[in-house]
DNA sequence: CGCCAGGCTTCTA
DNA sequence: TAGAAGCATGGC
């Protein structure tokens, strides 16, 4: 399977923007870049060269998975354009990382990573989901698949002690459980409005406002969605002190994932502005 | 070593 | 009800 580029496709940029934590590079003397990773219980490997990224899969899994998993289907050249017109900035920033993608991942999944996400490090995070899946997961082709909450429903939290997610694995368990009793109803919160999957996911101890963003906007792709963390209220008090997330439109969850990278990018932004 | 990390819950005034 | 403290762990 090999898609030609000038799709708006980069693997660097879309796999390690801080929406997944399951890719990883693989250092190669070759020019062309390869990543690997594992989603919807299948390993996949991508090489990118300079006009085009070949996904080493069946057409099968393309077509089931990755084609929607990548976003392939949805039109990135109208969506930049679109948030181009609205600031010079945000232009800058798009500009900066135009491969990234916003990803269709598993909500479960989306859900966990970002329970784990909180207070920590993007390095750490990668190295607790790891732990977690060879903990876990199902042993497939290439790996450990991502636990499904049914599994973990059913742990009590010093057995995830493993793991060393620290406080976050009372809050894993909790979601698990929540979902696994159809409390939360994750098919529901897919098909419903934002505002009602803010307050579902809200109701899980540990998920917070920002945690549910983020799992609806990558593991629901509720497109609208805008993430707010530490870097993003800095950016947003810096580089848009005039806009309110609102202001970013239906695709405001790009323009929040072209603004995230390029602030991780340009900490100097940052320094001693108050 | 101390500060901080894609925050949230709990405590305090 | 706003604001601060506490939380596990480890990267830097």
């Amino acid at each position: 399977m090999s898609i030609v580029t000038p799709l708006l496709f980069d693997l660097q940029q879309t796999l390690d923007c801080g929406q997944a934590f399951r890719w990883h590079e693989i250092k190669a003397a070759s020019s062309e870049k390869t990543w690997e990773g594992i989603a919807f219980k299948k390993y996949l490997r991508l090489t990118q060269t300079e006009n085009s990224i070949v996904f080493h899969c069946s057409q099968e899994d393309f077509d089931d998975i990755w084609f929607s998993y990548f976003d392939l289907g949805t039109d990135y050249y109208r969506k930049k354009a679109e948030l181009s017109e609205l600031s010079p900035v945000l232009k800058e920033a798009i500009e900066f990382a135009p491969g990234i993608r916003i990803l269709k991942q598993e909500p479960w999944e989306a859900i966990c990573s970002f329970i784990i996400s909180q207070n920590n490090n993007i390095k750490r995070i990668k190295g607790i989901i790891g732990r977690f899946c060879a903990l876990l997961g199902e042993e497939i082709e290439g790996g450990y698949s991502f636990p499904d909450f049914h599994t973990i429903a059913r742990l009590e939290p010093d057995e995830l002690a493993p793991i060393r997610a620290g406080f976050r694995s009372k809050y894993i368990i909790s979601a698990a459980r929540e979902i696994d009793s159809g409390n939360v109803d994750l098919s529901k919160i897919l098909n419903s409005g934002i505002e009602f999957g803010r307050e579902e996911l809200q109701k899980i101890r540990g998920i917070g406002p920002k945690v549910a963003e983020c799992a609806l906007l990558y593991g629901f792709h509720k497109t609208k969605c805008f993430p707010l963390d530490v870097w993003m209220k800095r950016a947003m008090q810096i580089l848009f002190p005039e806009n309110t997330p609102e202001d970013f439109g239906e695709n405001a969850g790009l323009a929040q994932q072209y603004i995230f990278h390029y602030s991780r990018m340009h900490p100097e932004l940052f320094k001693e502005e108050g």
